[in-house]
This record gives C-alpha cells, sequence and structure tokens, in this order.
RNA sequence: GAAGGGGUAGCUCAAUCGGUAGAGCAACGGACUUUUAAUCCGUUGGUUCGGGGUUCGAUUCCCCGCCCCUUCACCA
C-alpha cells in the first residue's frame, strides 16, 4: 500500500496536524480509561444496560430546572433529586483552573452547561478528560442539577465518560459555518453548528407529519406508486431515465424512468374503488437547479371521488393554514422579509382579470400580448398562444400574488388532464394557489372522459411537436443535402449526432408528418436511415408503425446544439400517449377532485428561508 | 445556457499601487476553584481552487478550467 511511498510529506497539512492531537489524546483516553472503567472512547449503550438507568433529554432537564429555586438550590452536593443521565456533544469548554470545568454540551433538543469538579468527580477521572476531551466529542455524564452563583442550571457531572471522538477539527465555535458550500455537501457539519437548521429540519419533519395526519383524520389513504414506470406522466417535465437490467427489448435493457409526478398511477386506484387516495413521496425532474428547483422534490398529491374543485380548494386552505398555526403559532409567516398572510379564506381570483388588472390585456388579443412580451424584452416570436399568455402572467401577475391565494379560470389549453369549467369550456375547472409569488399548489376537477382526454393529450402533443417538426424543416431546408454521409464510417460516427424521429410520435400531429415526409431531403435521409438502422444499429428490422428516421449533423455545427434539443422533445417519452392509463379511464373513473401540493416550497414559507436547498437536507450539488 | 459576485490556515475573515501572506477562534505549552464566545501570557499552523502567461517580483494583472452563491433564461 505506502511500502513504496515515500515519507510523509515535510509538512503535513493543519488538517491533518490537528487530527493527528486528537488521536494522540483517543489513544490516551483507551489506555488509561480502562483502569478506571471509562470503556472505549467508541463508546457503547449510554447509560449501560445494566443499570437500567434511561437518558434524560436536555429539554426535560432545563423543564426540570424551572422547577428549582435559582437562589436556593445552588449547592451541587447537597442537590436533591436522582442523578440524571445525559448523552451530548460537547461543544464549549471553559476551564476555571485543573479543579473545575464548565461545559456546554449540545443534544437533539437544547444545550446546558455541564461542571466537571473535583469535589463531585473523581479526580483521576476528571484529570483524564481535561487531558482528552475536544470540542466536538461526544460525552455521556451523570451528574446532579444545581444553579450556578450566576444562576445558571448546570448538570454537575459525578461520572463523565467519552462516548465517540470527534477526530476531526471543528469549525469557529462562534462563527460557525457560513459556507454554504460546506452546509450543502456536509449537512451533518450545518446541523451541529447552526441551531436554526437543526430547527428547520425539525420543524420539516413535524410538517409532514401533521399533513399525514391531517389527511387520514379526513379519511384518506396513503398509498405507494411506483418510483420507476415506462411512460413517465402526469406532468410535462424531462425524467430521468434508467435502465432495467431484468427485461431486455431487443438488445437492449429495458428503458425506465423516474417519475416525474405521482398523478397517473393515484388515478388508477380511483378507477379501482379506492375513494380518497395520496401519495406523500419525492419526485424527479430533470431540469434546472435554482433557489425554487431541486431535481428531486417531494410533493403530497390527494385524489378524492365524488369531489372537485370547490373541495379541493378548502382541503388546501385548511392544511396550509392549519400547518402554519401549529408549527409557527401563527396564520402569518415572513418571507424574503415581508409578512404573508397564510389565514383562511384564500381570495380566489380570476386569470383573466388579473391579466386584465396587471397586464391591461386580454387573452384573445394577440397583438397586445405581444407587446406586453416585447415591453419585458421577450420575444413572442414562436409562441404558442398559451405560452404568449402564461409569459405575460408570469412577468407582470405573479410579483404580486404575495398573500395567499387561489388563480382560477386558466385557458384549458394549459391543463390536458382538468376538466373543463362546468360554465365554460374554453376554461379549465383548475386552481394555482400563490403564495409570496411562488406556486405551492394545483388542483383540477379531474377529467374522466377517456375519448376526451385521449384527444385532449393529442392535441398537446400536437402542438408541442409543431414547433419541433418546424424547427427541423428550418435546418433541413437550409442545408440541402449536405448533412446526408454517404456512409457511417468509425471516424464520422464520432462526429455526428444521430437524431430519430420515430414516426408514430407525430400521427396526431395532422398534416406535418406529410410535409416531412414529402421534403426531398428528408426522403433521401430516410433511405439511408433504413441502411444505417440494418447495418450500423442493431436494433432488429424496423417496425412499419415506427418508421424511423436519422439525420446527421458535423460536429461544430453551430446548429448542433439547437438540434439536440429537437431530438430531446422529439424523443422525449412524456409525450408518449399512456395506453394503460387511458384505459383504466375506459374502465370508469369516478368524476373526483385532485391536488398537488409542493411540500417543499410550503417548508421554504414556513421555515422562512429563502432557497429551496435550505429545506432539502442533501440539496443536489456537482460532483466536487 | 448568460451575466455578476466569490474561492486565502481546520473554521470565520483581512492583505494599500504588483513588493517578505496577517488576525480572531481552534490546536499546543503555561496561569487561574463559578465561567457563559471565560480570561491572561507564549508557541505552532499556508500548494492563496487548479493550469498557463506578463513581470526582477503575482493573493493582487491577463487567459483557460473547476467549484459555490445571486439574478436571469429554462421549468404546466
Amino acid at each position: 500500500m505506502e511500502s513504496s511511498a515515500p515519507a510523509a510529506p515535510a509538512s503535513a497539512s493543519s488538517y491533518e496536524a490537528l487530527k493527528q492531537e486528537r488521536l494522540a489524546k483517543l489513544r490516551r483516553y483507551e489506555e488509561e480509561g480502562k483502569k478506571l472503567g471509562l470503556g472505549s472512547a467508541w463508546g457503547s449503550r449510554f447509560p449501560d444496560a445494566a443499570s437500567g438507568k434511561t437518558l434524560t433529554s436536555i429539554e426535560r432537564i432545563r423543564e426540570a430546572f424551572a422547577r428549582l429555586d435559582k437562589t436556593k438550590d445552588t449547592n451541587p452536593q447537597a442537590a436533591a433529586g436522582e442523578e440524571v443521565f445525559v448523552a451530548a456533544r460537547m461543544m464549549l469548554r471553559r476551564d476555571q483552573s485543573k479543579k473545575l470545568i464548565f461545559l456546554t454540551v449540545q443534544d437533539q433538543t437544547g444545550t446546558v452547561q455541564v461542571a466537571l469538579w473535583n469535589t463531585m468527580l473523581k479526580e483521576p477521572v476528571l484529570a483524564l478528560l481535561r487531558e482528552t476531551l475536544d470540542l466536538w466529542d461526544i460525552i455521556g455524564i451523570s451528574g446532579k442539577l444545581a444553579f450556578t452563583q450566576k444562576g445558571e442550571p448546570t448538570v454537575w457531572a459525578t461520572s463523565a465518560r467519552i462516548l465517540s471522538k470527534c477526530i476531526a477539527p471543528p469549525p469557529d465555535k462562534h462563527h460557525g459555518i457560513h459556507d454554504k458550500e460546506i452546509r450543502y455537501r456536509q449537512r451533518y457539519l450545518d446541523l451541529i453548528a447552526e441551531p436554526q437548521s437543526r430547527k428547520t429540519f425539525i420543524l420539516r419533519a413535524k410538517a409532514v407529519a401533521g399533513m399525514r395526519r391531517y389527511l387520514d383524520e379526513q379519511g384518506f389513504l396513503e398509498m405507494e406508486t411506483p418510483v420507476l414506470q415506462t411512460i413517465p406522466g402526469g406532468a410535462a417535465a424531462r425524467p430521468f431515465e434508467t435502465r432495467l437490467n431484468a427485461l431486455r427489448i431487443g438488445d437492449d435493457y429495458m428503458k425506465m424512468y423516474m417519475r416525474i409526478a405521482t398523478e397517473i398511477p393515484l388515478k388508477k386506484l380511483l378507477v379501482g374503488g379506492l375513494e380518497k387516495v395520496y401519495e406523500l413521496g419525492r419526485i424527479f425532474r430533470n431540469e434546472g437547479i435554482d433557489t425554487r428547483h431541486n431535481p428531486e422534490f417531494t410533493t403530497v398529491e390527494i385524489y378524492q371521488a365524488y369531489a372537485d374543485l370547490r373541495d379541493m380548494m378548502l382541503l388546501t386552505e385548511n392544511l396550509v393554514s392549519k400547518l402554519a398555526l401549529d408549527l409557527t403559532g401563527s396564520t402569518t409567516v415572513t418571507f424574503r422579509g415581508k409578512p404573508i398572510k397564510l389565514a383562511t379564506p384564500w381570495p380566489r381570483l380570476d386569470y383573466c382579470e388579473l391579466l386584465k388588472k396587471y397586464a391591461d390585456v386580454s387573452p384573445d388579443d394577440s397583438n397586445g400580448l405581444d407587446r406586453r412580451l416585447l415591453d419585458k424584452k421577450m420575444d413572442p416570436a414562436g409562441l404558442s398562444t398559451v405560452e404568449k399568455i402564461d409569459g405575460v402572467f408570469g412577468e407582470y401577475v405573479e410579483e404580486h400574488l404575495q398573500d395567499a391565494c387561489f388563480i382560477i379560470n386558466q385557458p384549458i389549453e394549459m391543463s390536458p388532464l382538468c376538466k373543463a369549467h362546468p360554465q365554460n369550456p374554453r376554461l379549465a375547472d383548475r386552481f394555482e394557489a400563490f403564495v409570496a409569488g411562488m406556486e405551492i399548489a394545483n388542483a383540477y376537477t379531474e377529467l374522466n372522459d377517456p375519448e376526451e382526454q385521449r384527444t385532449r393529450l393529442s392535441l398537446q402533443f400536437k402542438d408541442l411537436m409543431r414547433e419541433d417538426v418546424e424547427e427541423l424543416l428550418r435546418y433541413l431546408t437550409s442545408r440541402p443535402g449536405e448533412e446526408v454521409a454517404e456512409t457511417p464510417t468509425p471516424e464520422n460516427r464520432a462526429l455526428v449526432d444521430v437524431v430519430a424521429l420515430a414516426y408514430g410520435r407525430i400521427e396526431h400531429a395532422q398534416g406535418l408528418s406529410a410535409r416531412v415526409a414529402q421534403h426531398p431531403v428528408f426522403a433521401a435521409l430516410k433511405e439511408k436511415a433504413v441502411q444505417w438502422h440494418g447495418r450500423f444499429l442493431h436494433r432488429g428490422p424496423l417496425r412499419p408503425e415506427t418508421e424511423a428516421f436519422f439525420l446527421t449533423v458535423k460536429d461544430g455545427d453551430p446548429r448542433l446544439g439547437k438540434l439536440k434539443r429537437v431530438k430531446e422533445r422529439v424523443t422525449d417519452p412524456s409525450l408518449t400517449i399512456d395506453e394503460d392509463f387511458l384505459s383504466a379511464l375506459e374502465h370508469g373513473m369516478p368524476p373526483a377532485g385532485g391536488l398537488g401540493i409542493g411540500v417543499d416550497r410550503v417548508m421554504m414559507l414556513l421555515a422562512g428561508v429563502d432557497s429551496i436547498r435550505d429545506v432539502i437536507l442533501f440539496p443536489l450539488m456537482r460532483p466536487e
């Protein structure tokens, strides 16, 4: 191993030197502690099983002190009451002399002062701890409760031992850790050093438990549906891909995707006769990372048969405001320095009226929408009407949605899984809940007509595909014939990006597939594609319904990036019609209300933190 | 993906015009029997994120790269 390596570098790092100091103390403790019956520096159960005693949390100790008299109970040697057992990490150490040492120790519930005093603790034990106890060591002590002369609640140790040695040098005892990178990558350090962070994650645990309790009390049942899926559905987001080694399709392992929502399987449960279901869990979206997005995040989706949007509104506002009240003591929270009201009822705000109010434009006014976008230096060219409306809404309206509210009556095109509004078929019977400019929940009266559902999914794909196919055609027209390599050789295959456009994917994009097929360049490509497919890609014969086309782009072509994006969209599995889902609907899904809540964002509000990373224990980071 | 800010001792942070890289905490040695980030005296600790360039000389100026933060873009 290190046989041939030269001796340790002349100047070991400071980190290494500090660690060696601590290791030396550990060895000394092990050696001398044995004689004193202290056990290993890597500890064991505390207090030991034979004693029949149990630990007392620091919170309980503080409660006990509240029942003592600060002026009278100051003599530890005469302290009444049983010995308490405390296990905690030593955060601070104040040596008064060789005979008296004050420690501040911390467990999950708080901090308390511990005194090691030669009149209470055996001299050799005190001496050994004095020499070997370091900041951030975890210790177990038994002791008596008494105030100091200055009135500080103190556990006066009658015995003490190291339960776990911290051999790494800890951070600054006062400043803690300011480096956000360390706080995220080594969350355990953050949890020890920053009480606020610990509070946030304890709060999160309580909030999640509170959500479950609330739903359980309402008669909802928590379901566990697959995280690994063959068609990721229920939202329009790019999924994470993986492969299943146990199953092969042709020569390839079967492709699978991490779920991007829990919607589809939960609705299948409604079909199955489970009438009030929910799932609180992690979902995964292969998209941007910023202060409000993490690739894996937590949602709770709730479905109730024979209910509708109105029920989901009540559920949402009651749940969120109750959580705030129970956990923070108020229905008004502070976020980014501003007070945010979560008290019920939340105002129901009309989407189009908000557009009128803040952007002075109607969703039907295409020119007006373009103008508003241009005012904000956004290019309306190439955007669908829905995207324009959504863009204007995002730019002009969202910032005004600070106190909790419901946005209702969105255009139906934006919501393919949602039933139309009972009074107006152009609107969706949907709400989005906004708080502090963030979308925290989204709910529908669920679409349960399978034929309508098929049409709506097809229309949505067609809409998304149109853009991609147009872009592809623009590319082909700009480079007549040039991109068709005669034969893929080992060299140019390395320089080549193959774009596969599955014919079946665009069969619903009426008119477009014909235009693609008729394009002369495409015809040539198709011919090549069939040859290459058989000769180089080894995926077996082309199936007629999935005729594939390939085109090649040389490395370094400035349009390569754009084409790669087209490829991603065109081969996006979330644009596959989920026949299994439609089949479920064909067996009859009860009319239902459905709701999804972004748990992380609710936590940001409750904890009053600015970044989603501050409510996720181990946020995604680039590997170092 | 773009712009801006940042990366210096184990931790928190300095470093003037480009001129020997400093402090506090931690660590080590010592004093001290009621402290509260204990205090006091002394000592040690550096690949200044990595690579290249300009220069007599680079933490500092230039180029390339890595990582973090913020804003924007993306994200039903």
